[in-house]
DNA sequence: GCAGGCGTTGCACATTTGTGCAATGCCGGT
DNA sequence: ACCGGCATTGCACAAATGTGCAACGCCTGC
């Protein structure tokens, strides 16, 4: 006879059973879809799950099936705006499709990737999305071969096993060149951080590339990690002297944000009049009305559902996959009007 | 003899101690602390288990013993700069002990907070820590009775059975009453939400309390959901009237943000000259230049060191706790120095 | 050289669940 | 009334792991 000790443990099947006078076998029945189970028994069990207060465990479940439910997100930096957003995306949309969300912070030096990566294989996850960091490749075969999805999102450099979504950064570089360009502005800076996230760098490249077609050179201010404080103290540096820019392309708008108060607020000067800025990311703050940041919107939308249709997908049409999205520019206010 | 093919799934034990030429109980063994195995076997059994790329599968270890390692966040709201900060703080402290966070996000109306609560009680958390949202008590009964620590947080309603960690809210909301009063404001708005938050009802509660004791009476202004875009709008509805409010105490940073921006770039007013603001929160944007928002900080960091220390704590000195926090004012430049 | 002791190993059983297979029982049709 | 069929039920096994117990072998001390 099992305890029936309501305090100490989880409540099991075989309680359950007891208490309903059926065998184990009816109340796993009971509790999976499309079983044959009689009306009556059905209902007695579930009397009997709801006294006890039954649950049942699907770690024990995820033996058998191979199907966890578990989809591990990998991150660093979440309480970014950016971050932040796309993990409240990827979560919320987690639910509908019966998935929970298992979220691994690999910011403090302790827990890397590749720690990380382990967890997921641990815990036999579903499948794994990869926010911000670099996976040991070794390690992503590893993931794959035991059948797990491996999602990497926005790492430039395109690998062959795990699914890759992107996004666009190079053309969104290119338009926000053309943007300051065509407002007249000539002596551009660009603003950015010395993180080195491949996004970041591609964005920096791209900007430069096209600056470099139109007959310009621009210089690039790398002043602390990606965030307010950089951009401010890029702003710092790079409005005290004589021959300040006339625009500035700021890779993040938490850097633009930055920029922007170092500029009006240690300079007095007028945005857009004195100088134009372009941001990249649209956060919630570069829609706010004192900085109302012309910018290009992630399209985190788009990247959870894609994400969704990936863990929804049959493991048949698997592997090597790459998608690229685009980050459309948002029109606001400190760019001139041509 | 189990199968090798590498490509479909994952690698149990048995498929390392076939290769390794010895019993599954000696790799067991040896991916268990302070088992006994010689060294020879368990160098053995740790070259064909990374030529096979085997990692123990937590979830059959969790059906033994009784821990999951497994801690279940459940909130809403998680893209905001105070949730997302608290999410990351507790995440990544939890790494260090050993545990991974599953997060539940209860944001979109498919997913309620009883529907969280059953999914930690499906995956064997842990413990379940709710970061916001309103449990049902009967299924917190349920998780207590089967071994979970639960935490609730920033709840002002003292439930006995869950760990009830809170800020000082009332407390707090005094002493900006006492800021704003002793910079000589008089006419003095509260800015809120129509949410309903216990604990934004009660810092509202406290600060009109403590104005009634000072002979003053406060209006209440809601004018959306918790963020920046109510704030704006209650600055426009408020600043519009011909007696305007000499101050503002905005239960919310991102409420004072919004507020202040209505000020001054739809009304052209001088903060704090011609207005004071007091947020709290001290989320990021509160320090950035064009803010400089004098507000109250919340304890982030000792909050999630408190659930750390529960999380180790044995279960004996279990249920029913209450630590209650205090939220340090942050003096910039919103309010008038007296 | 032999006995005792200790470290190591494997067997078998435990954890919780899903499910194939066979048996049971009930219902309807003739 | 009897038989065929079908829904339901229970047994037993499967999944991957940890661990008590007994056996085995080696080393040491006398």
């Amino acid at each position: 006879m099992s305890e029936l000790k309501p305090g100490r443990s989880f409540v099991s099947a075989q309680q359950v059973a007891e208490l309903a006078g059926v065998s184990r076998s009816a109340v796993s029945r009971t509790f999976t879809d499309g079983a044959s189970v009689s009306e009556t028994t059905r209902k007695r069990v579930l009397e009997a799950a709801d006294k006890l207060g039954y649950h049942v465990n699907h770690l024990a479940r995820s033996l058998i099936h191979e199907d966890s439910g578990i989809v591990c997100l990998i991150g660093a930096d979440i309480n970014t705006p950016y971050h932040s957003r796309l993990l409240d995306a990827i979560t919320r949309r987690l639910q509908g499709i019966n998935r929970v969300a298992m979220v691994i912070n690999t910011s403090g030096d302790s827990a890397s990737v590749e720690a990380a990566l382990r967890q997921t294989l641990n815990y036999r996850a579903n499948a794994t999305v990869v926010l911000s960091g670099t996976p040991p490749a070794s390690l992503i075969n590893t993931c794959i071969n035991s059948g797990q999805h491996v999602i990497l999102i926005n790492r430039d450099d395109h690998l062959d096993g795990p699914e890759n979504i992107t996004v666009d950064n190079a053309a969104a570089a290119r338009e926000a060149f053309h943007m300051l360009h065509r407002a007249g502005c000539r002596r551009i800076a660009v603003v950015s951080s010395q993180a080195g996230t491949p996004s970041l760098v591609a964005r920096e490249r791209a900007f430069e590339a096209a600056a470099g077609e139109a007959g310009l050179s621009v210089s690039i201010t790398r002043a602390g990690p990606t965030g307010y404080g950089a951009g401010f103290e890029a702003g710092r540096l790079l409005l005290s002297g004589s021959d300040r820019p006339e625009a500035a392309f700021c890779v993040t708008d938490l850097l633009a944000c930055g920029f922007m108060d170092a500029a009006r607020v240690e300079f007095g000067m007028n945005v857009p009049a004195e100088l134009c800025v372009v941001g990249f990311d649209d956060i919630e703050q570069a829609g706010w009305a004192s900085y109302q940041l012309t910018t290009f919107r992630q399209p985190i939308d788009q990247v959870a559902d894609h994400i969704t249709r990936l863990l929804n997908s049959d493991d048949a049409a698997r592997g090597g996959g790459r998608v690229c999205f685009h980050a459309d520019p948002v029109w606001r206010r400190t760019v001139r009007p041509k």
